[in-house]
RNA sequence: GUGGGCGUGGCGAAGCGGUCAACGCACCGGAUUGUGGCUCCGGCACUCGUGGGUUCGAAUCCCAUCGCUCACCCCA
């Protein structure tokens, strides 16, 4: 074992890996513009408050997952534990809302949070994500949740089911919260300890609670998805009917709350069985008061996020998995000491006009030199020796027909671009 | 933060108190002259995550510690 470890929590993603990985972020991008979404980059960290405000100060990610520190000047700056924040800062910040009246954005990168892994959930782990400021339409509701269907589909996810709920505005949720605790309190003493403190501080979870769910009066308890005010109502129902009209089918799942503050009327979760304990691949939900908590605009929002790695993992449970191909078009191989500095010249000329090549640097024998050829899946080997060098020419060998032929080298680099090409 | 499982060569994995720590894969070399994928032969862990203890003797038992992993809270 090494010395030296990675830090808990993180992962080298490794060559062979990283084709998958950028196969899926090539599609996603790609897709998003479909959608037409830009994208939009913001910094990996952030002054804390941008957090604390944005995400909210009593979820668990602010209140024990940030990694927080202080830099030289004294500033607290959090590595970025979710994307909306960030993007609501810069859009907020650089006054994007003078443009249009809707902005569709969307983001690909790192995240951190301090917990403790498992399957699907790391320390550092990847999302990719959609934000859409400047509308509260249904429609808008219904495109972000399509998004995130045809998203998973086209990455080869091929059954997930879509839950989902509304969670109300400040003014039907401060409603069911009197209805809540008043129909709560006489059993307050027989809720779970974890309960006992969300009953002050975010009641509507409890509804959620794996332990308390089961609880008779719990179970039976008011949800907010019943009482929402008219405006939350006609939209939750908008929402639905827009949804259907694209087909998509979902699951009302009244007792799905979001972990975030910030999230207003509709929530969403797409879940997968296959990929742990934490089978929550993507979600999101529509965040009305945050921007202008954030010193923006009163303007609506909606968005969502994706975890990469458990995108990964799912698509592992489905048989979707990439692995890289790596294979070099030609392999320069040369012979005794006399043949390096000729090959290292064709070899960089090969490069020059694109074809894929590399060669041995250990000096060993043909014998050795061929299999590693081989190995690499080459196409042709260009090989010299001392006959070649002498003569000014070069063996190139087909490699899959086993033909060889010996041509001038001043040829070689138009030989092997006709022959390259002739496969694509 | 809490709980379970596990830590043997590059990878997978046997051994679970007593000769030199199996085996497979990978890797490297060889099977006569400068020609590959198959086959055959050979090489590759003074050491079993780390530290301490028990014992005549420990990879094997005990304790601690670190790491990995799965699960809980919560979440992508």
């Amino acid at each position: 074992m090494s010395e030296f470890a990675k830090p808990r929590g993180t992962a080298d993603i490794l060559p062979e890996q990283a084709a998958e990985w950028r196969a899926i972020e090539d599609a996603a991008r790609q897709l998003f513009e479909t959608y037409h979404y830009r994208e939009i980059r913001t910094p990996i960290f952030e002054h804390t408050e941008v957090f604390q405000r944005g995400v909210g100060d009593t979820t668990d990610i602010v209140q024990k997952e940030m990694y927080t520190f202080l830099d030289r000047g004294e500033r607290s700056l959090t590595l970025r534990p979710e994307g909306t924040a960030g993007v609501v800062r810069a859009f907020v910040e650089e006054k994007l809302y003078g443009e249009m009246n809707t902005q569709k954005f969307y983001y690909l990168g790192p995240m951190f949070r301090y917990e403790k892994p498992q399957a699907g959930r790391y320390r550092q782990f990847h999302q990719y994500g959609v934000e859409v400021i400047g509308s509260s339409d249904p429609r808008v509701d219904a495109e972000v949740i399509g998004l995130g269907d045809h998203l998973l589909r086209q990455m080869g996810v091929k059954s997930f089911s879509l839950l989902l709920n509304s969670v109300g505005c400040p003014v039907c949720r401060a409603r069911h919260r009197e209805q809540l605790l008043a129909y709560l309190q006489p059993v307050r003493s027989e809720l779970c300890k974890d309960c006992q403190s969300r009953f002050d501080k975010n009641p509507l979870r409890i509804l959620d609670c794996k332990i308390d769910r089961d609880h008779p009066v719990v179970a039976s308890a008011p949800k907010i998805t019943d009482a929402l005010c008219e405006d939350c109502a006609r939209q939750f129902s908008q929402v639905q009917t827009y949804l259907d009209e694209m087909g998509i089918s979902y699951e009302i799942d009244k007792t799905m709350v979001r972990g975030l503050d910030y999230y207003t009327q509709t929530a969403f979760e797409f879940v997968e069985g296959s990929i742990g304990a934490v089978s929550t691949i993507l979600a999101g939900g529509r965040y009305n008061g945050l921007i202008q908590m954030l010193g923006g605009p009163d303007l609506p929002g909606i968005g969502f996020a994706g975890g990469v790695e458990r995108l990964i993992l799912a698509r592992a449970a489905h048989g979707a998995t990439q692995v890289g191909q790596d294979r070099v078009d030609v392999f320069v191989l040369a012979l005794g000491e006399i043949a390096t500095k000729p090959a290292a010249r064709l070899l960089h000329e090969l490069r020059s006009v694109g074809i894929k090549a590399d060669s041995d640097y250990s000096g060993r024998k043909v014998k050795a030199q061929l299999k590693v050829a081989d190995r690499l899946g080459a196409r042709y080997v260009v090989l010299l020796g001392e006959d070649e060098v002498a003569a000014g020419q070069v063996a190139v060998r087909n490699l899959a027909t086993r033909e060889q032929v010996t041509i001038e080298q001043s040829e070689l680099v138009s030989y092997l671009s006709e022959q390259v090409s002739l496969r694509f």
